[in-house]
DNA sequence: ATCATTTGACCCAC
DNA sequence: GTGGGTCAAATGAT
């Protein structure tokens, strides 16, 4: 276990040396000459590593605090959460008996249902074909979209006929910039097979020559304000979360097992890596009332919500303590989070 | 044989 | 009427 904290401490040391750096490199970035290329690299690169230490820190808390994560350190990256950039007023929260309507209208147009954007920064090979974001899905469908120089994918959850999961995906490069996906989530995975398949990412991207680099890039409106990091701007926060190609590490079996029993209740497609965590989260803040902690309108934040059965069927204990308010200059000592 | 993808047609919200 | 979303037959891959 000791080698664990160790190896734990060197990734977190290393990860935020990586993104002090490249906070530099953006600084010396930035100017009149600035390429928004190198500079938009930068910044996901530097989201990534402050991800990758936040996952560090969560994943720690949570299984010293098993899933009572009264740590503060946890509780700062919920602050990311609920970045939903869909914060239309047509869209809306299907609850159980929205469900049920919905499998009762027989229409070819979809109902509109919660949704969620990621934008996806793919490098190197894996261009070609949808990202692997722990899901099964099946392309049912492809348009040309007016305006848009990339056809728009569908896709469905491959589990829809055998389990009736509704889940869907929508995928079209950025016109902006190609090496961008844009997926869009709808509606919820109700498959069992999802869950698992979350954890079992990791394995299958070792096995895999041509491992995607994606980040997850959660968009954000100028509705959103993240006061909660200390990164935020007070403008539009732009793309606040990323996450990297490279899984939690797990050294410890047990652990991962721990660590996946314990959100695979509340799995969502948000992300390959994270996406459980992150959805239990924003669970947790509806559920116990804790709008408090994020200020971001409602609509966007209670379409991440799961369905109910994300609690019911949940071991998890509703033993939270997210009523935490930070501000921007939380301190936190490593030394002693690590002992 | 089975499953996934492609693609034109259809449906419906706007 | 237009454009986006879905269906389903045809086709391809395994």
């Amino acid at each position: 276990m000791e080698k664990v904290k160790a190896l734990e401490k060197k990734k977190l040391i290393n990860e935020l040396t990586q993104g002090r750096e490249f906070v530099n490199q953006l600084k010396n970035q930035l100017g009149p000459l600035a390429s928004p290329q190198e500079c938009d690299l930068l910044l996901g690169k530097i989201l990534c590593t402050l991800e990758k230490s936040l996952s560090i820190l969560n994943l720690k808390a949570l299984l010293e605090g098993g899933i009572n994560a009264s740590s503060t350190s946890s509780c700062s990256s919920i602050s990311f959460l609920g970045n939903n950039n869909n914060n239309s007023p047509k869209s809306e929260v299907l609850d159980s008996s929205g469900d049920q309507l919905d499998k009762n209208m027989v229409s070819k147009k979809r109902k509109k249902s919660q949704q969620w954007t990621n934008q996806i920064s793919i490098s190197g090979s894996g261009l070609e074909g949808p990202h692997d974001d722990g899901y099964n899905w099946r392309k049912y469908g492809q348009k040309d979209i007016l305006g848009a120089n990339h056809p728009r994918a569908y896709y469905r959850c491959t589990h829809k006929n055998t389990q009736g999961c509704l889940a869907i995906k929508q995928v079209q490069r950025s016109d902006g910039n190609s090496s961008i996906l844009e997926v869009t989530y709808k509606g919820r995975h109700s498959c069992k097979v999802a869950q698992s398949d979350i954890f079992s990412l990791e394995k299958r991207q070792k096995h895999n020559k041509k491992q995607e680099q994606a980040m997850v890039i959660f968009n954000s409106t100028p509705n959103h304000k993240v006061e909660n990091f200390s990164i935020t701007t007070k403008e539009e926060v732009f793309t606040p979360f990323s996450f990297p190609p490279t899984p939690l590490n797990l050294e410890n079996i047990e652990e991962t097992k721990l660590f996946s029993d314990s959100m695979a209740p509340f799995a969502s497609p948000i992300t390959s890596e994270l996406p459980s965590y992150l959805s239990m989260l924003t669970n947790q803040k509806e559920e116990f009332g804790m709008d408090h902690i994020l200020h971001s309108s409602d609509s966007d934040l209670t379409e991440l919500i799961s369905t109910p059965t994300s609690i019911s069927n949940s071991t998890f204990d509703g033993d939270w303590d997210l009523s935490v308010d930070f501000e921007s200059n939380v301190t936190f000592d490593i030394e002693e989070f690590f002992n």
